[in-house]
DNA sequence: CTGAAAGCGCTTACAG
DNA sequence: CTGAAAGCGCTTACAG
């Protein structure tokens, strides 16, 4: 079945044909009525591949996700493939693990399904550094701050990570705590190389929280790196329960590793809040139904899909790069108590 | 940059570049090494949508999921990544909402990608009734039976759903629950239309357990529809609560609905195992987090991945369809307590 | 407004 | 073993 044939029993020329379908002006409304009434009839869809290699760009967006089980990024794809849908486009969505290098993806998917743009949902800073020239449509890194990057046909929207970890970690000192862990990712730990990834980003803003009140961050002793996930968070919160004693309270640079740390508290006898602390980040919606109710920073998923979608929208018709921050709420859960000013501290 | 570029720059015709790109036999060792080295200089890569014009089949595979908040699912999907990446192929991934209709979707996605083979994860029998016949390629539908469909393109690997259930409900009423809310999907109902979907299997099989204590269930009573999420199971909890007083355990059809239902026993002032026993469904990896960890059913997740890819392949081979069960393991958690029997139950 | 024809980048019989 | 050529299903100048 191909556009040969509706054009055949049509009785017009498959270029007519071709201009129906597409929507082209300058066909006669006769003619347009009896060849949609042919598609009908044979049921008949166009074949992509040859509209894609004609054309030589597809009509569709690619969406690549690093980390199906990233439930953040499932939210926010969701909200997305939603807006995308109203807007009459479609998606193709790419899922990557943590540790793949979702710029190689791209630079494939542009190669192969030649897409009108592509959105990020989670991305590395060294990886778009390395081949980032290589994707030539317009894209959106969604989460993660592109603007020092400098590439034209890449903007961004994201939160604001180290004000976040700032007030998490705030709102950790301001209720007495003054032994901290910190559970962050890949490239938690202050180092001269600024590889300005997330989780270098909150820790940072966990030191400013600290400098801000005239404290300093041991980084080396209370920060551990681990992956995100719920065994990384368990195994991290273990290890700092045993590294420091007198421990008051734990910040995880995610929900998922918080959980994890949660029943690592509580395997220990620990109860969270009364002994321990907690706080996570980005505000999911498992967060909410944990017992005790998690205190996070509350990521705008809705928004940051939807600004990342118009963005691109709109970057697809030319012009500078954008980048946005949208803003994340402090959520008052039930995990962090206050303790009394200790003398010591 | 075109394979004539490559052709071109090697002093071969296209043809013998084609030929070496698809590692075809009849090339001289020379003409191979001379093209592969072009081909490295130029770093080409050949278009796919031009191939699979010409092809009329990709060398790919699709995979459809229902729901990219399900975390049963994610996990499978992982597996099956791997798997297909061991055996060398490509996969892409296309994610759906719950209420989609996932044939649609395949009817789709055979039209435009031409596939070697279908994986669902997740699938509605009304669906399949509907539109499977307009998908051509070898399927396999996971983690729900196919097996009375009886399309000879379509294998199912699935976890015995009925004898899951009848092994939960089995496990509370021998823990001396006489008073069990049961929380099920879309048609978690008792009706004279078999539906076959999971909900009404698993219902079928608390239902058999019932039977087999010399018990009945009163579904009407006990049972409630609800989506397969958070908010689903936490309002669905809530209402059994309200409805039945004196319940002394739920179970739920899936671990989300469980860990929603979890906090909504809490919200009342319960706990969970003291007051209300808890019971899940999948083996999700959050299950084992939860405080206090959660009683369920594991499916034998990285099994049904590796069966579904196995046969997948298998099938495109050719052959009957195959319907294979993958056992599943009651994991005794820390949610279920017992009771000692009641004289009026 | 419509048709005939070139060509997108590749694969694959068909000759040689 | 290699080349020349047809053709996959579509789009789009170019005529008329």
């Amino acid at each position: 079945m191909t556009i040969k044939d509706v054009a055949q029993r049509s009785g017009y020329a498959v270029g007519t044909v071709s201009r129906v379908l597409n929507g082209h002006p300058g066909v006669s409304g006769e003619a347009r009525e009896r060849i949609l009434a042919v598609v009908e009839e044979l049921s008949f869809r166009p074949n992509g591949a040859a509209r894609v290699l004609k054309q030589r760009e597809s009509s569709s967006f690619g969406v690549i996700v690093k980390g199906a089980r990233n439930l953040l990024f499932a939210g926010i794809l969701e909200e997305m493939q939603s807006r995308l849908k109203d807007a009459g486009r479609a998606a193709s969505v790419y899922y990557l693990d943590e540790d793949s290098d979702e710029v190689e993806t791209a630079v494939h998917v542009c190669r192969e399904q030649k897409p009108l743009g592509i959105l990020f949902l989670g991305g590395n800073r060294a990886n778009f550094l390395r081949r980032f020239r290589n994707v030539t449509c317009p894209c959106v890194l969604v989460t993660t701050r592109a603007d020092t990057m400098g590439f034209p046909n890449l903007s961004s929207v994201s939160t604001d990570d180290v004000e976040g970890a700032a007030q998490a970690m705030g709102y950790l000192l301001d209720a007495g705590h003054r032994r901290v862990g910190i559970i962050g990712g890949d490239s938690c730990v202050i180092s001269p190389i600024m590889d300005c990834n997330i989780s270098q980003m909150r820790l940072m803003g966990c030191q400013r929280a600290c400098l801000q009140r005239g404290l300093t961050l041991d980084a080396e002793r209370w920060a551990i790196v681990s992956r995100y996930s719920l065994a990384g968070g368990y195994e991290a919160a273990s290890q700092l329960l045993d590294r420091n004693r007198g421990i008051t309270a734990i910040l995880a640079m995610s929900d998922v590793m918080a959980i994890g740390a949660l029943r690592a508290i509580h395997d220990r006898g620990l109860r969270v809040p009364e002994d321990v602390s907690l706080v996570g980040f980005d505000g999911i919606e498992q967060s909410a139904y944990c017992v005790p109710r998690l205190t996070t920073i509350r990521q705008n998923a809705s928004r940051l899909a939807q600004r990342g979608v118009d963005i691109l929208l709109q970057q697809t018709g030319g012009g500078e790069a954008v980048h946005e921050i949208v803003p994340f709420e402090l959520i008052r859960g039930e995990s962090v108590r206050k303790i009394e000013e200790e003398p010591g501290a």
